[in-house]
DNA sequence: ACGCCTACCTGCTTGC
DNA sequence: TGCAAGCAGGTAGGCG
């Protein structure tokens, strides 16, 4: 489930943990997780030798920044983890690629899904940051190879926690699009780093119903929500990320914001605002908690 | 441009 | 107790 804030704390960990590392070789159990180059045998001989000079993210992804310019991405989808541990641990059947560091240490990429996916690219571009659904088109061409990392991520939508991401530019981005508030925060093309956690988190903070229009709000209630997606990823990442069953950070460890949540998977309990019970809806394939007092069913001018 | 659907995987929980 | 169905944080790709 890694979102933002858990893929934020792990890199965070892994920037302070093996940034000036040297991978001196690498391990593929599962060769589907290898995304870029294949086959997985040139994974592994490109990656060997290669020192690891700083660790950041874009989107959901965890970047390693290598000493030669090259990055590594890894998409931790539903149940990836990093995890930094002695090389004598204990083995982890669940480990679909081990990065053995020169320093003894190994870097466990763990995944009980196997739905994630690693990649190693060429360096440049990464400012470019595309809008729209270019995503879709930009993707399938991606199979052609000779990508850089930055067209790797040119069709995702702005970070939420950067400066250029302004109420007035989120705004504008709303009034036009047609669709549901709820599967427009999850589009990663729209914004990024947004998943079911947080977008019914956001959504109940700013008291706005996951089926509203997205041109329909004011501008009062576009501000409310440019605070709220704000809010609830920082305050995700000040708890290291929200763990139900498989996320944790690079130490192994679950975050602590699971217990801190306010509506996701708290169905027929009580609200903390109102007191009203949470009820859970299907929207877009997605489980959607919501708050249906403090979060009023849109109007009928308004539903989609 | 956009929405809906399925596929990808495994493990855990729930209900009969 | 056993077993099958249902559920899970994400996204790529196909179809309409």
């Amino acid at each position: 489930m890694p979102e933002l804030p858990e893929v934020e704390t792990v890199a965070r960990d892994l920037q302070r943990w093996v940034a000036g590392a040297t991978i001196q070789g690498a391990t593929v159990h599962w060769d589907r997780t290898i995304r870029h180059p294949q086959p997985s045998e040139r994974f592994v001989a490109e990656i060997s030798g290669a020192t690891i000079r700083r660790v950041g993210r874009r989107a959901k992804a965890v970047l390693i920044h290598l000493g030669d310019g090259r990055v590594m991405t890894v998409a931790l989808r539903m149940t990836g983890a990093l995890i930094v541990t002695a090389a004598d641990a204990d083995p982890d059947p669940y480990a679909r690629v081990v990065f053995s560091l020169a320093d003894g240490r190994e870097l466990r990429y763990r995944d009980v899904r196997k739905f994630g996916r690693i990649g190693l690219w060429p360096g440049g571009g990464l400012r470019s940051v595309g809008a729209g659904r270019g995503a879709r088109s930009r993707r399938v061409a991606e199979g052609s190879k000779g990508y850089r990392i930055g067209e790797v991520f040119s069709g995702h939508g702005p970070e939420p926690l950067t400066r250029s991401f302004t109420a007035a530019r989120f705004a504008e981005r709303l009034s036009r699009r047609s669709g549901r508030l709820k599967t427009l925060l999850l589009d990663q093309s729209f914004i990024a780093g947004v998943g079911n956690i947080y977008a019914d988190e956001a959504l109940w903070r700013a008291r706005l119903h996951p089926l509203r229009r997205a041109d329909s709000l004011t501008s009062g209630e576009v501000r409310r929500l440019h605070r709220a997606v704000r809010q609830v990823l920082r305050q995700g990442i000040a708890n290291r990320g929200s763990s139900f069953s498989d996320y944790v950070g690079a130490d192994g460890e679950p975050g602590d914001n699971a217990e801190r949540l306010m509506v996701y998977q708290r169905t027929d309990q009580p609200c903390y605002r109102c007191g009203r019970p949470i009820s859970r809806i299907v929207v877009g394939q997605r489980s959607t908690h919501f708050c249906p007092r403090c979060q009023p069913e849109p109007g009928p001018s308004a539903a989609p």
